[in-house]
DNA sequence: GCGGTTATGATGCAAGTGCATCGGAAAAGA
DNA sequence: TCTTTTCCGATGCACTTGCATCATAACCGC
């Protein structure tokens, strides 16, 4: 405990600095595992590539997380955390209300991870729901972020239908899981190559709409 | 070709015969791929564990597959094969001419791998859309095998439309590519822990329900 | 029967894996 | 300035991987 960065007071001379920001150096490595995920898959990540992908050595690696899965476990994090960020910044950055139609759609596409630079998301995210039956730790991380994301989907839909936008005799949660459905079912979709993302979130919007009526 | 099965026609006394079912041994093998991906995840399908897991010998493996990948691929058009059979079975072996509704959400279920004994196939899909980005081939054929799925809802859906079941303004190819979403999916929550095939399967009828109002 | 053909399972091999270890360099304390 | 402590990155190691090779064993037409 007590970790404190001291890194980088001093003027470091083109050498890399003694002491590192650990934070930095393992999001800097999660974000190796992502991208290496995304361009070959799950099973081609070792150690070693991770470590020439983050321009670390493999002992930095090794430092940061004491085995793979802990690193593996980690970038899960990371990029679940990202996803909930961004839907959740998506709706409280609104500063002017919105309708929840389109809070809804806005979010869902957010989720869907539909637009181009999520797609690396994407595929990360699908390849640890097939690889949680392994992991146990893995599957609780994901569950809780499905947990949380099913949370706020509900909650939309409970604005809207306190705004009167949605039917209130809808039950809010079995609407969240069909939405959450058809978002990752269209995330699926498109990373499977059997549909582009524009048709994709015109699907996604279409079924909000119909929602809202 | 011209593969003629002379296998066991005589007393094969304990040891395994000379000429064996290619077809087979291929088959039993993909099955082998197949309850090692549910198990473990893709990365732990190893020649040699998918040897011991079929019971055969290694060199039988490489034998039936030149090299892994076709072994992979060879195992994802088993089982796409097998999902699409069991669709369309479903729907032609009813002798008596059902309800389009049914019929949908029959088929809908069956596409989305809910029961237990197509759980493992659940894994086997999405391992195969995860890994698809490292195999040209692979995501061939995965989209081959969406395209007929999706064709196959359409025709059922424009079957719901001729009964009257379906309000006939609805566009067939879009709310096919909304059902097909969904049940993917709830593939993926019903995989991730996130709900339970019970409450997968409601979403799913409720889902269809709604659209034949 | 019997050579010829073919399938078989064991073994070899180079490359790659995750993880442990270690020499030495930088920071801290005196 | 010199020790001490911390920490980094390279290397080593046991193991597994996919694939190639090979001697052997069973079937075939003759």
């Amino acid at each position: 405990m007590m970790q404190v960065h001291r890194k980088r007071e001093a003027g470091e001379e083109q050498r890399v600095p003694k002491q590192v920001d650990y934070e930095e150096r393992r999001l800097r490595i999660a974000e190796a595992v992502c991208a290496l995920i995304a361009r070959s898959g799950m099973e081609a990540v070792s150690l070693r590539d991770v470590a020439a992908e983050a321009d670390v050595s493999m002992g930095a690696v090794q430092r940061c997380f004491r085995t793979k899965e802990d690193m593996l476990l980690f970038a899960l994090e990371h990029i679940s955390q990202r996803v909930s960020e961004r839907a959740t910044q998506r709706i409280a950055a609104t500063s002017t209300p919105q309708s929840a139609s389109t809070l809804l759609s806005h979010t869902l596409a957010e989720l869907a991870l539909l637009d181009e630079e999520s797609r690396a998301g994407a595929h990360v995210w699908l390849a640890f729901v097939s690889h949680a039956p392994a992991s146990e730790r893995l599957a609780a991380v994901l569950r809780e972020t499905y947990g949380k994301l099913h949370d706020l989907v509900v909650w939309l839909i409970r604005y809207g239908q306190d705004t009167q936008e949605i039917p209130p005799h809808l039950d809010a949660a079995q609407e969240a899981h069909t939405l959450l459905a058809v978002a990752d079912g269209l995330t699926v979709h498109v990373l499977a190559g059997h549909q582009s993302a524009e048709t994709a979130s015109a699907v996604l919007q279409r079924h909000v709409d119909r929602l809202v009526q």
